[in-house]
DNA sequence: GATGAAACCTACGCGTCCGTAGGTAGAAGG
DNA sequence: CCTTCTACCTACGGACGCGTAGGTTTCATC
């Protein structure tokens, strides 16, 4: 008989639990994850997680709330102060950072949420929402078009996530330096915009 | 007995599957799929697609080949002439008209490759490569840092790829005016683009 | 040391899905 | 009319996974 493992306090389980589905989620994706496997891992049986999260989908809807709202604070509170420039660069920091150090809860993040219902296409648009309504507010103040502006913002949060996958894959250079690069694209492309852009289709040669 | 369907020539039948496995893939991801599924589309029994395809993940592999082929080839059409800014909108265009046309083909790219064996996060990836390639011959040739070649391939075809999700659930403003938005946006970023960026955090107020 | 609750287990029912075995129906040529 | 080839079918084996029923161990408290 193998040495029984400790008894834990039913938050302390719980969190070893989550600790587990984030590792199986991250890899395998929703579907293809089984609760067994996460069982496993969290070196517990089947029922503990169903007496926990009420079953699969509980326990995911559980871990992604937590990575979403880690992601969004340690955003929220890079881009609190400071000059423009030095909030945009310091949110794409953030971001490659949670990239760098949380790299299961981001593999969650961008890869699908359970096809049932029709949800959204990835978590990740949620960001792109809030980061097109600052946008909105800031284009209005400055006598942009406003319409445009969630183009600008879903194209940030896209500039940053995918370049973030990328990241994971070749873990150089360091994140520092990326975020630099990243920044300093956006902040040029987005302080020389013009007010209205035409399409260089609609001018003459 | 209902009246049986005309009986198809080879070739026939494996475009008819090819277009209920694209359908059902890109609304259902690879592993919520069931071959049966896809076989009732089809209107054929599923014996046929293991015939012609050997299996799931066989017609799953020929779905995203004819897709990425596709959009590489009306990329490449693109951006084939043109000065630089030109071709730089051209492909953005290029890009959403194949998410406006086939939103399908997009969601199956856009979306995770079978979990098994570790491939790339997405089949977008690999676009993102190619269009890296391309900078970094162009950042060799301006005197640029052709190391950081890589985060800008990627932060543009991240901009593409996440606004594309983000039109499908929008459908407004048109195409047109979308690329015409982030061609500028990418455009007056890269063209003010300092040859060594520095980080904000690096310079004394 | 009894009692009760909380943590945890083994074992199974039930559905679903992949892939195949083995046979039928229609067309093409002798 | 008969053979044969190709498209196509019904029916099933085997595996796996979700969720549950019902019992067992540990711990705190009286």
């Amino acid at each position: 008989m193998p040495p029984r493992a400790p008894r834990l306090s039913a938050s302390a389980r719980r969190a070893s639990i989550i600790d587990a589905g984030r590792f199986v989620f991250a890899r395998r994706g929703y579907e293809a994850t089984s609760v067994e496997e996460i069982a496993e891992r969290a070196k517990v049986s089947k029922p503990v997680i169903y007496e926990h999260f009420g079953g699969k989908e509980g326990l995911y809807a559980v871990v992604v709330d937590r990575e979403m709202d880690y992601v969004v604070r340690r955003i929220s509170e890079a881009i609190a102060q400071g000059e423009p420039r030095e909030r945009l660069e310091h949110g794409a920091l953030a971001f490659l950072t949670y990239v760098k150090d949380h790299p299961d809860g981001f593999a969650i993040l961008a890869h699908d949420a359970p096809a049932a219902g029709g949800g959204m296409l990835s978590l990740l648009s949620d960001l792109g929402e809030r980061v097109s309504e600052v946008f909105t507010a800031a284009f209005k103040a400055g006598g942009y078009d406003a319409r445009a502006a969630p183009i600008y913002g879903h194209a940030l949060v896209g500039m940053v996530t995918f370049v973030g996958q990328w990241w994971t894959t070749v873990r150089k250079p360091p994140i520092e330096e990326v975020a630099t690069h990243i920044a300093a694209l956006a902040w040029m492309g987005l302080r020389h915009l013009p007010k209205r852009p035409t399409s260089i289709r609609n001018r003459p040669r």
